[in-house]
RNA sequence: GGCCCCCUCGUCUAGUCAGGCCUAGGACACCAGGUUUUCAUCCUGGCGACAGGGGUUCAAAUCCCCUGGGGGUCACCA
């Protein structure tokens, strides 16, 4: 019981960073740290035809950018190394064929087109497809003997009777009758190993102690825990982690709206939400606080926690917690997040964002309560560098405005008073504007609607001297100007 | 369809293991009000669930059974 834990995660290098494997990993991570563990993270590129390197980087790339740091790892090395599945395939191979003497594997000859045709009778039947063992009791001397002669074969595991069961980490006891299991293929024509044996291979020899997976999975881990058995190895535990479903209550994928972790990333998902969020996702601090530390998830993990039903993915839950975690952020850290969107946008290039970096800061500081996403930034901020006569003016920002007597007069006459004062103090620029209000023996919103038209063509925003300022007193006269002319014609 | 897993507000969940503290708590969303020059933030309030049916018990969201519903999986993918 004193055993070193140990757990792993196996993606496999086809693609990006899937929501699912980032979720997967955050719990073996917290599990780990939790226990004092160890995190192996294993490259799971047993398709040799779908895995790719490139996969492999975004995958070491998008885990690392998480945080979720693994002690050993392909990149990192570890005692157990190699860490790519690839590379371990002598070993494999020779587990294989240990089985295979001891009698736990046989070699069949079938081919494709046979298990087709099986299948599909099975099927017409109304049957469970699986192989029909047709090559089970082949005679080991004439199955040798073909094999020798250049037949091609597939070694199949020779799933004995009985039932597994098993006590699972979240689900407790699930039993399956043995001959509910196919006489699987361990390895392919060609002397490719597959997934389900490799696996045990694997964590067998890094030791793996806890293996925490999709619930996709249950259904392999009778045919795992057969091999632990006929390898009279002890089995890890088992826990399966509920799916993560789309509207459609089904597995998350793609049709349901991004699952990569790279798009969150680019739609500037602040870290820290992505990671919380992710832990919303079958578990619960203690069901009241939902904004909380990764600190806080490791000190409080454990596995009798996690439910046991998969939750819809709720996206608008995940816009609103990335919001709370952009208002934590300093204005500074803020601003360098949304650098690269400004830049992106041709807002400002990366010159100017260090030449007016305290422009910049300010104008950030003022749109901070506004925006969730890093990517939001630029949409708000887009009126500071349009023409002065060509502002965008927001249909409703307009109507709003319009609906306030004679904006057009008002503008202008504002705009003759406001020349000749300071801009340079928000606070006292606003007090002398209210009071100018109320010497024209007007109501503010007759002013500060077509101003705020006028000055940023948004039907709200940050204060409106805070907005002056920033803008500059040319900008603000050229502003006034351009938008009491525009008032001064009817709406086409 | 076979097998396996699951089932508390629309959604994520607390409570279920050790039945009473639950006229079921929190959050997102939604609605209403307050604050504000606007928008946003923030604050207050509201709406809203134990899948159904039996049983055990003084007492069941919690234990047992059945029904229903949902999902996963049935590859020389992982």
């Amino acid at each position: 019981m004193t055993e070193p834990i140990r757990v792993r995660i196996a993606p496999s290098p086809t693609g990006t960073v899937h929501l699912g494997l980032a979720r997967t990993s955050l719990f073996n991570w917290a599990y780990a740290r939790r226990l004092g563990g160890t995190f192996v993270l294993r490259i799971e590129d047993t398709d040799r035809t779908r895995s790719t390197a490139e996969s492999e980087t975004a995958i070491l790339e998008g885990l690392g950018w998480l945080g979720i740091q693994w002690d050993e790892g392909p990149d990192v090395g570890g005692p157990h190394a190699p860490y790519r599945q690839s590379e371990r395939v002598e070993r494999h191979l020779a587990v294989a064929e240990q089985l295979r003497a001891a009698g736990h594997a046989y070699r069949c000859f079938c081919s494709a087109e046979r298990l087709e045709e099986v299948r599909a009778e099975q099927q017409a039947r109304q049957e469970t497809p699986r192989y029909d063992r047709h090559c089970r009791d082949l005679d080991p001397a004439e199955a040798a003997a073909r094999a020798e002669a250049g037949e091609a074969f597939t070694l199949r595991f020779r799933v004995p009777e009985g039932v597994c069961t098993f006590q699972d980490l979240v689900r407790g006891e699930v039993t399956i009758q043995n001959v509910e299991v196919d006489d699987w293929i361990m390895v392919r024509q060609g002397a490719s190993p597959t997934y389900n044996f490799v696996v045990v291979c694997d964590d067998a020899d890094m030791q793996i102690t806890h293996v925490l997976r999709g619930e996709e999975h249950l259904v392999n881990t009778p045919k795992q825990l057969l091999l632990y058995r006929a390898l009279d190895l002890a089995p890890p535990q088992f826990g399966h982690l509920p799916l993560m479903l789309g509207q459609n209550r089904k597995k998350l994928s793609k049709r349901d709206g991004s699952v990569s972790l790279d798009d969150y990333i680019a739609l500037g998902y602040p870290k820290k939400a992505i990671l919380n969020f992710l832990c919303l996702q079958g578990w619960a601090l203690d069901g009241e606080t939902e904004v909380f530390s990764m600190a806080q998830m490791v000190a409080a993990f454990d596995l009798k926690d996690v439910s046991k039903g998969g939750s819809i993915f709720d996206f608008e839950k995940f816009h609103w917690m990335a919001g709370e975690y952009l208002r934590e952020e300093s204005v500074e850290e803020l601003a360098d997040h949304c650098a690269s969107h400004v830049v992106a946008a041709g807002l400002m290039t990366a010159d100017e964002l260090a030449e007016r970096r305290e422009w910049y800061l300010r104008v950030v500081a003022q749109e901070q309560e506004r925006i969730r996403l890093y990517s939001e930034l630029p949409a708000r901020i887009r009126f500071y560098f349009e023409a002065h006569d060509a502002v965008t003016w927001d249909p409703k920002a307009e109507k709003g405005a319009r609906k306030r007597g004679d904006a057009a007069g008002t503008l202008r006459d504002y705009a003759a008073w406001v020349s000749g004062q300071d801009l340079s103090n928000p606070a006292a620029l606003g007090e002398a504007s209210k009071a100018w209000v109320g010497e024209q023996g007007k109501q503010i919103p007759e002013l500060f609607q077509p101003l705020r038209c006028a000055l940023t063509g948004l039907p709200g925003g940050p204060d409106l001297f805070e907005v002056m300022v920033l803008l500059g007193p040319e900008a603000v006269a050229a502003r006034l100007r351009a938008g009491a002319a525009r008032f001064g014609v009817e709406p086409a």
